[in-house]
DNA sequence: GCCAGCCTGTTG
DNA sequence: CAACAGGCTGGC
């Protein structure tokens, strides 16, 4: 589930093989993962970035080096199982490929980009340049949690403005900061020491301000470890991540708390898997919230 | 604000 | 064979 240190680690891996590449088309497999905006009609042109935002990949597309016009954008979202795989040389389609761009380079034989999801709830867009935002969901980011438009201001109002839900389901809310998922809004939470279903009304701002700390932390050294690969992530060239080896309480349960010794255990918060240490991430509810969830 | 549903492979 | 996995949308 390529959240963001997984998506930053696919451009990195693709940047250098992209760069240069003219994209001559491409062959849909699967018609309901690509969505076309605006007139991006005949799909080629030369990479020339590779971007990121949130959980989004764009590849940046222009025209040849005596005309620098920047033609159109290619963006994908991954979802949960999709992937964008390269290929130096011929091989037929694999299963669960639902695009793939044809990619040519003047020293090299014919090369492929196929977008591959399993479960085809990832997206590629073709776009004019620019135009990310015609994507309601790209529309709604908020802030890259690596920037500094994250502020602490920002995220203390962002908490005050949802005061009776849960702290976790607002990581997960992109529209609150982007790019965070299952993985590292678990792991933030328990470097934060702060349990995944408190109300946000019952955050201190020192908790609070921690949490943030917390959320760069674990997204940086998420991107130094090139992601997290529990089940079937990796990048571009096929490479496996290793930030599974650092991963605290996200599919730990059972196991003892690396800091108290307590076993990690799981439940559900908003409809989501949770985990975390029943020691070191305490509810703490006050009284009158107490009483209030009784009756 | 919550959660079913999208989709398919894996797990119990 | 049903339950589960998780990102995001949309319907309540």
């Amino acid at each position: 589930m390529p959240e963001l240190p997984e998506v930053e680690t696919i451009r990195r891996s693709l940047t250098p093989l992209l760069l240069g590449k003219r994209v001559e088309g491409l062959e849909v497999y699967s018609p309901d993962v690509l969505i076309e905006y605006g007139k991006v009609t005949v799909l080629t042109g030369i990479v020339f970035a590779l971007r990121r935002r949130g959980k989004y990949l764009m590849i940046d597309l222009r025209e040849d080096k005596s005309r620098p016009k920047h033609l159109s954008t290619i963006m994908v979202h991954f979802r949960m199982t999709g992937k964008l795989l390269y290929k130096d040389h011929f091989e037929e389609a694999a299963k669960h490929t639902h695009v793939r761009f044809h990619l040519s380079d003047p020293l090299q034989e014919m090369s492929f980009l196929d977008f591959n999801d399993l479960r085809r709830f990832g997206k590629v867009w073709l776009l004019p340049p620019g135009e990310e935002k015609l994507d309601p969901g790209f529309a709604r980011l908020g802030p890259e949690p690596l920037s500094d438009e994250w502020t602490a201001a920002d995220f203390l109002a962002q908490i005050k403005r949802r005061p009776r839900s849960t702290i976790k389901s607002l990581l997960l809310n992109q529209e609150v900061v982007a790019g965070i998922g299952n993985i590292y809004c678990d792991e933030a939470l328990f470097r934060a020491g702060i349990h995944p279903a408190r109300r946000n009304q019952t955050l201190s701002e020192e908790e609070v301000l921690n949490l943030q700390q917390a959320v760069r932390e674990v997204i940086a050294d998420g991107i130094g470890h090139q992601g997290t690969s529990f089940s079937d992530y990796v990048d571009g060239l096929g490479n496996k991540g290793h930030f599974q080896l650092q991963l605290r309480v996200f599919q730990q349960e059972g196991k003892k708390c690396s800091v108290c010794g307590s076993e990690i255990e799981k439940i559900r918060v908003g409809g989501r898997g949770t985990h975390f240490c029943p020691h070191c991430q305490q509810l703490g509810v006050t009284f009158l919230e107490a009483t209030k969830e009784l009756s």
